[in-house]
DNA sequence: TCATTATGTAATTTATATATTACATAACAT
DNA sequence: ATGTTATGTAATATATAAATTACATAATGA
């Protein structure tokens, strides 16, 4: 479950608290989802992308 | 939680429960994502993806 | 008419995403 | 050194995705 949220946070700048506060899950939530141990919602998936300005593929399509 | 999965399955000429049976889940599952009434995991989002030949945006991004 | 196929839906159960609380550590500034 | 910030992680609780079983109906063809 690779991802692309941990740059694209960082490129904005925010710590994983600000990502969490504004998408409405807690730190650990966000830090698991970073991880790529977690399993997300895509309804989590599509808030995290519109924080971030990045579309779903962006963040999660075909990680590498 | 509006969603393209159902036009992109008929357009393979698949029923639900070919597209359930290909991507591990029951066709109720199916039915309820087609719906719109679900809020289904990532993995299983990407799993309809692959299957229907789109990506997580063509199937779930900004969909009208 | 009758059987089959595709789909809708509802009730209950099971698995797991997410919250909550808590404690730990590294980095950095003061 | 000390305090603060950002992050990792673990244990338990709660909410909900998904499975299971079952019954319903419309559409179609024999």
């Amino acid at each position: 479950m690779k991802n692309n949220v941990r740059i694209s946070r960082i490129n904005l700048s925010m710590t994983q608290e600000q990502l969490a506060k504004k998408v409405g899950v807690t730190r650990q939530t966000i830090g698991l989802i970073e991880k790529g141990e977690y399993n997300p919602s895509l309804q989590l998936c599509m808030s995290i992308a519109k924080v971030l300005n990045k579309t779903l593929d962006d963040l999660f399509w075909e990680v590498k």
